[in-house]
DNA sequence: CATGAATGAGACTTCATTCAT
DNA sequence: AATGAATGAAGTCTCATTCAT
């Protein structure tokens, strides 16, 4: 109501510096001070909407996780709903390359930071259970070309995704691998 | 036998204690003095065997990729290979934890510090090539359930073993799935 | 009325510890710590007020250079103008020791340093276009006792008022014997 | 005896490189180390030839002060052997700029080292006979320009070589200036 | 004579955080 | 909401010196 009062967008934008700034330098050289600066504030400022350095990682972590939505087609065939979607994770690779780089910076620090790794293992249910029903369908349809172990591909599939966020430019054709070696019709 | 000689390697203690520090805190909570205090000598005596902290970083480097020695048995078919290989690597992970997430950490850093990246990249050339190799012969040998991309397999078979990394939990699941696509063999 | 504000001007305390500090141990001595006790506050929050050391002495230099404030009685005769001038800088050598002192440590920092060398001749050129006024206009009414060159004059004066600083005690009779050197009146 | 043992000059070539490096640098940025290299020597060893970093010092402004020999023509007239004993020091001065260099920083450092000014005071001793000798024989001839007094005179003149060794490109029109004021031939 | 290892004191600087205004 | 001053802990690195070999 009062017209002085909130500016709506200074988290935002103090989020989105923060989330540039991680994808340049990674946590290591993640200071506070930048961030504030580069919003035009006083990094005492900063404080009054993140107390504390955690807490602003902890809204980047959201900012992150929101920010990826891949597409399920489930108009598709489970082959072709997996092509379908893993062709579009090769591509925002290449398209927001700073998403997956903080995203991969986020994972190492779950490693140590209990908080961030819960949040981070919520955030992917969703995507695992997508994952898992296009394998599930497959094996009932008998799309693959092997008798393969749903839990396994469902990990395989993450796993790759994960370790190619590392060289986004051989992110298509790897994907296109792992899409051909699952589906049927090609293969002796 | 006097008191100050005998440490015969000074050096190679500072490196492991590094390492451990690295593995545990990762490179962002990574701190001189803990390392020399790990060592029993004083801090400052820290650099005169690593004049500064980038040098002793690299030792870690070099320790970390020389430490990684998968065998290859050539005198396996290439599927055969492939399974023995990655499956030996599956068990060092569980095996060896730390030197997995120092090499992942590694990674990370080699996004920003040129030195690491070309050190890792000359370091992969040899597994890049041992994989190749399996692929190609297996191409010749009409041994893979499909025609697969030599180039693209290799990519896949690195970005799925870094990925796992993560999880070293579900590696060997992981990598048998991965084998099993590749395998002529199976498949309904 | 709160703790916190009352400190008017803590830079210029600052810069006064510093310029004693000079004055007293020289360059070679110059520690930023003790500089902070001084003005009763914690080392870090010197770096507040200036963010380098190299920024504290620039400081010092301006407070220093601006210090230096040598009247020129123009409604005097060129010889009684040089008299005055040289002898009311003789008492301030005694009189202000720590400036001189400082000003003396900051020529030697000239010599590697360029910023202080540029600043330095800057603050010169005042004084040596009055120095050399003098020497015109006692040249155009035959007030010296020889032909003396202007430029070679100023430089003279400000080498021995320059080398002089070393002793303090002799500056009033070496200034009155370079002054006697320099008039008419007396002679053989 | 022994003819592996004393390296005769190691000491020499220490001090020469001590002297080259304060003449660079200053005493602000005087180390050891350096010293060491630049002999080809383990920086512990100098400790053998001079126990401590004073004690390195002083035989550098030993070096420094033996080297300085300006030659009296005693077979001249007093003004004429003024004027030479200046033009010489003038000529060295950008001849050999590192001495003066070193004179000059040592000169600082006499401000607090109460044994570098000891030493420095007696090996001026010489030059003020000499110079107190000039004028006290040229009063005696009549040869000045003025009533001078001696001991200013005197001290006159070192403060003004003092004073030029900033500024060795001036120093030759100096000294001449300083030899014409003094000097009874010219004036009207 | 020469060395390398070791030390301890101390240097400058950075950073997240708090507090009064 | 916003600021600037202040803090304290900590970080990397340097240097003269000593000691055993």
């Amino acid at each position: 109501m009062g017209r002085v009062a909130e500016q709506p967008d200074r988290r935002q934008a103090l989020i989105r510096a923060a989330f540039s700034a991680i994808a340049e330098n990674g946590f290591e050289g993640f200071r506070l001070r930048p961030i504030a600066a580069a919003v035009g504030i006083d990094h005492s400022t900063l404080h009054h909407y993140f107390p504390t350095k955690a807490d602003l990682i902890a809204a980047v972590l959201h900012h992150a996780t929101g920010q990826l939505e891949g597409t399920m087609r489930m108009d598709l065939e489970p082959a072709a709903r997996l092509r379908h979607h893993l062709g579009e994770i090769a591509t925002a690779l290449t398209a927001q390359p700073e998403l997956f780089i903080v995203l991969d910076e986020l994972d190492r620090r779950a490693r140590r930071d209990q908080s961030t790794a819960t949040t981070i293992r919520d955030d992917e249910q969703g995507w695992r259970a997508a994952l898992a029903t296009i394998f599930e369908e497959g094996v009932e349809q008998r799309a693959w070309s092997v008798d393969l172990d749903v839990d396994s591909s469902v990990e395989l599939v993450i796993a790759t995704i994960k370790g190619v966020r590392l060289r986004p430019e051989v992110a298509e054709p790897v994907v296109e691998q792992l899409c051909g070696l699952f589906s049927k019709e090609s293969g002796s």
